[in-house]
DNA sequence: CTTCATGCAAAACATTTGCAGCTGG
DNA sequence: CCAGCTGCAAATGTTTTGCATGAAG
C-alpha cells in the first residue's frame, strides 16, 4: 500500500503542505493517531510517546492534537468528567459505545445517520454540520465483574 | 394542576422523601430547572438566584445539581470545552442540537431510539443503558449574522 | 538561517471538597 | 435540637499559554 494512502501518510502530507514540520515526537503521535483502536487520551498518547522520547511533555502532545483537529485529522470525544479521547484512523462523526465503568470505547457497525439529520435540519431551521451519537453502558467484561 | 404532578413538585417529594431539607436556595434552583427550557449551565442558574440570594455561592448550586443528578432528576449535557449544561424538564436521554456559534441549545421532536439501541447491543455485547444524540451546527439565527 | 516546535512552568477554567457556622423540620 | 445545608476558600484535574531554547527544512 503506498505511503499516500494510509492514513499516517495523509496526516503528514496533510501537515507538509501547511509548512508544519515533522519532528520525531508529532510523527510518534502520528503513528499513534492514526491507528488508534483505542480512542486514546492525551494522556495515554504521551505515556506511549515518552519511552522514545523522554523529554516530551504533555503540552506538545496538546499542540499537535489541537493541531490536528483544526486540520479535521483527528476526531475529538469530549467528556467534561476525565479527560477527551480522540480517534485518527475514523476522523469523521460516527456512533461510539462508551463503558462507563472502565471508560472504553468501541464503534459499533450502524446505518448513517443522514436520514435523521435531515429531519433534525428541516425541523429546527439549524443547518447541521455535525453530530455525536454515544451509547453508554457495560461491556462484556465489565459486566462479569462485581459490582 | 396538582403540585405532585407539575416537575417542580416531582422533584420536591423525591427529595423530601429522602430527607433532604427544602431550603430557600435550593427551591430557586429546583424552579430553574424544572422549567429549564433553556438548558442552562451551573453559572446561569447562579446568576439568577443570586438575584434573590445575593449570598448564594457556586458551590451550593453545583451540590444541588449534583443531588438532583443522582436522583436521575436532571439530565447533565457535559462538554469539555464550556460549561455543562442542565435538563430538568425532560431529565430522560433525548436528542438536542446544539448551536457551534452561540451554544443555544433546543430539542427537535425525533422517533425514538429504541430499535438503534437494541442493534448496538446485540453487536457489541454492551449492556447499553443510555445514550447521547447531539446534532451541531447554526442556529437560525447565527445562519442570518456575519462570519 | 529563520521559522516553527519543544518543554518547562504558570495560568486558566470548570468543578469538587473541607470545614466552620447556620437552619430547616 | 441536630443532621443536613450553606458559603467561603482551597484543592483538583484537564487543557492552554508564554516564553526561552532548540532543531527542521
Amino acid at each position: 500500500m503506498p505511503d499516500s494512502e494510509t492514513r499516517l501518510g495523509h496526516m503528514l502530507s496533510r501537515l507538509r503542505e501547511r509548512g508544519q514540520r515533522i519532528t520525531p515526537q508529532r510523527l510518534a503521535i502520528l503513528r499513534i493517531l492514526a491507528d488508534s483502536e483505542g480512542h486514546p487520551s492525551v494522556e495515554k498518547i504521551y505515556d506511549v510517546v515518552v519511552r522514545d522520547f523522554p523529554t516530551t511533555s504533555l503540552a506538545t502532545v496538546y499542540k499537535t492534537v489541537t493541531l490536528l483537529k483544526e486540520l479535521g485529522e483527528v476526531l475529538e470525544l469530549e467528556f467534561s468528567q476525565g479527560s477527551n479521547r480522540y480517534d485518527g484512523s475514523k476522523p469523521f462523526p460516527h456512533p461510539h459505545v462508551v463503558c462507563t465503568r472502565c471508560r472504553r470505547i468501541v464503534d459499533p457497525d450502524l446505518e448513517s445517520l443522514s436520514a435523521l439529520t435531515a429531519q433534525v435540519s428541516r425541523q429546527t431551521g439549524f443547518k447541521v454540520v455535525n453530530h455525536r451519537l454515544d451509547f453508554y453502558g457495560l461491556c462484556p467484561q465489565c459486566q462479569k465483574e462485581k459490582r
